[in-house]
RNA sequence: GCGCUCGUAGCUCAACGGACUAGAGCAUCUGAUUACGGAUCAGAAGGUUGGGGGUUCGAAUCCCUCCGAGCGCACCA
């Protein structure tokens, strides 16, 4: 399907060529009216004419096909109200073709998508929720589009760290380490290795070196790391699993997968005449950072000691998924802390040359998830809190919520349904919020059946499929035509069809909780819709049929919406 | 100190440079409805959008400045 937009804008368009050549009319949804433009305002004041007289002049010459009306209002807003037949219509073709819920992308791109990024022998926190569950999204919304997607989990498998992680493993033995990793135990884990670390001089000592033998490739050194990397992964595939995330084994590519890449990126730095020595290490010093004392900002690719940081990695892989994968668009969902790092990092690669005309680097940067306290979330004892133990108790909560409730469930539905809700909700109330705030988490509140949340939304989609289970039928009958005489009709009509808008807004702004806040709406426009146009007991059988489709549009779209999001809505509950 | 982000109703959040009434949800209050799953509906109350300037026909939105919060600022990643 076309967006509404678009096409009222492609109406409107030669009217304002006739004005200027390539003047944009500006169509945009309108709380008063279906749609208004205001491209005659802005043109106006470009070319110095009265706004009202211009805009007069456009409406006059317009030709919307009988389509929409347009009416001149205010200082030189053109409003827009589609026809009642073109709503109806439109939504009866589109929903007959099954294209209601359609979007297209104008021009397909090849994606990198860089999300989750865990680190290997260290617990995932709620930090890495945030991160996973947007990016996750993403990923859904941009693959739905048509566009590649090629997703790229950075886990943190190399540096300094495993020197002391590889000396602990051998310390306490890879039987018990492997089972200590495997249970998901990982904060001990790297917590007794760092203990020692900072405590025991000797085991430091022997960490360093270990550092060395791992850089320098020695065999045992690499097989014990091998090991660590291998169940940490298995650990983190468990995470994504409950939380119902896409990403896969394959998707993960470390850090440590650059290595190879590491020394040309220097030797490229190099021969592009940007990396300057300061203090024995090689930095690049891109324009426009400085320090605490105002003096240039290095981005440093190789340290005093000849080891490589993570810039040195990041850079290698920003150029891998240009230059070998081919991707022209690149996405790292990455903390809002990162800010300053990605923006070197993409400075240095364009003053490179690494980053083609045509080729986007951004920073999908996130806040945090915040406590009661408003402070960052924490285990009751003050602790980290590990993203299992948020997940289950999620799961727990959403199951007392179902046994409150007066309906009767299989103890395999129970389960089932409960994993559903709780990770739906958590998951909803992650994306509901725009993503670079800091969002209050309260298990209450997402977890409720009103207001804004997931178990509502799903509850809504649910509660329409039931419609057609008294009913005795899977759907509307075939070829139902769809009327809008009624205004809820109407409103719910032209809501639905405006899904492709919403999903182009979502990725426009790489905003998952655009999408959200459009299903909700959908969710509030269904209920006045239902509370006042009697669907079973319509006054006759083919007002009936078109609320049926109605009903089955709103079903799908909530459904298709929240699984964009990576909510999965079961059919009753 | 410099930089980035945020500051909207009691609380949690929306709002793409567009309006004459800045929207939802929760909580509060008033009515209606014994309901096609009550996640009901109608309505009320609640805001000088942190303060102050500026640009504009028009600013929560853009610019400047101040205040407050968070984060980052050379060899951890």
């Amino acid at each position: 399907m076309t967006d509404l937009a678009s096409l009222l804008s492609a109406l409107l368009r030669p009217a304002f060529d006739a004005v200027e050549p390539g003047a944009d009319p500006v169509v945009r949804v309108s709380d008063r009216v279906d749609y208004q433009a205001n491209g005659a305002l802005a043109l106006a004041k470009r070319l110095g004419r009265p706004p009202r007289e211009l805009a007069d002049a456009i409406a006059a010459t317009v030709d919307l096909e009988g389509l929409a009306t347009i009416e001149v209002a205010g200082p030189g807003f053109l409003n827009l109200t589609l026809a009642d037949d073109f709503i109806a219509s439109s939504l009866a073709a589109n929903y007959a073709d099954d294209r209601l819920n359609v979007a297209e992308a104008t021009e397909r791109h090849r994606v990198a998508l860089d999300y989750s990024a865990p680190n290997v022998a260290k617990e995932m926190h709620v930090g890495h929720m945030r991160g996973t569950v947007i990016g996750d999204s993403l990923a859904r919304i941009l693959r739905f589009y048509g566009h590649e997607v090629i997703v790229r989990n950075h886990v943190g498998d190399w540096g300094t760290n495993f020197g002391m992680l590889i000396e602990h493993l051998i310390d306490i033995g890879e039987d018990v380490a492997a089972s200590e990793l495997s249970v998901g135990d990982l904060d001990a884990f790297y917590k007794a290795a760092r203990e020692k670390f900072e405590h025991d001089e000797a085991f430091a000592e022997r960490s360093r070196r270990r550092v060395v033998a791992l850089q320098g490739g020695d065999p045992e050194t690499l097989r014990r790391w091998r090991v660590l990397v291998d169940e940490s992964s298995r650990y983190f595939d468990r995470v994504y699993r409950l939380l119902d995330v896409g990403l896969k084994p394959e998707d993960v590519v470390g850090e440590s997968s650059y290595n190879h890449l590491l020394d040309a990126v220097v030797e490229d730095l190099d021969h592009a005449g940007l990396l300057v020595e300061s203090d024995g290490a090689l930095c690049v010093f891109p324009e426009g950072f400085t320090n605490r004392e105002g003096d240039p900002l290095p981005l440093i690719v190789r340290k005093r000691d000849g080891g490589y940081g993570y810039s040195a990695s990041d850079l290698a892989a920003l150029r891998d998924r240009i230059e070998t994968l081919g991707c022209d668009r690149l996405y790292y969902v990455v903390g809002a802390p990162q800010t300053q790092h990605l923006e070197m990092v993409f400075a240095v690669a364009r003053a490179a040359g690494w980053v083609p005309d045509g080729v986007d680097a951004k920073h999908v940067a996130f806040g945090n998830v915040l406590g009661p306290d408003h402070k960052i979330l924490r285990s009751r004892d003050g602790e980290t809190l590990k993203l299992v133990d948020l997940l289950l108790e999620a799961v727990e909560r959403a199951k007392m919520a179902l046994d409150a409730r007066d309906a009767a469930y299989g103890p395999d539905e129970r389960e089932l349904l409960a994993e559903t809700i709780g990770i739906g909700a958590v998951k909803y109330a992650d994306l509901s919020t725009e993503r670079m705030r800091d969002y209050v988490f309260d298990w209450e509140r997402m977890l409720s059946l009103e207001g804004d949340t997931g178990p509502y939304l799903a509850y809504a989609h649910a509660r329409i499929r039931s419609i057609f289970r008294r009913l005795g039928r899977d759907g509307p009958l075939p070829g139902a035509r769809v009327s809008v005489a009624d205004p809820h009709e109407r409103t719910l009509a032209l809501e639905l069809l405006r899904f492709e808008e919403s999903l182009g807004a979502t990725l426009e702004w790489l905003a998952p909780h655009r999408l959200c806040g459009y299903l909700f709406g959908i969710a509030q426009t269904f209920t006045a819709f239902y509370e006042n146009c009697p669907v079973l007991r319509a006054p006759d059988e083919a007002t009936r049929e078109s609320r049926l489709v109605l009903c089955d549009a709103t079903a799908n779209t909530l459904e298709l919406g929240l699984s964009l999001l990576g909510i999965h809505a079961p059919d009753r509950m």
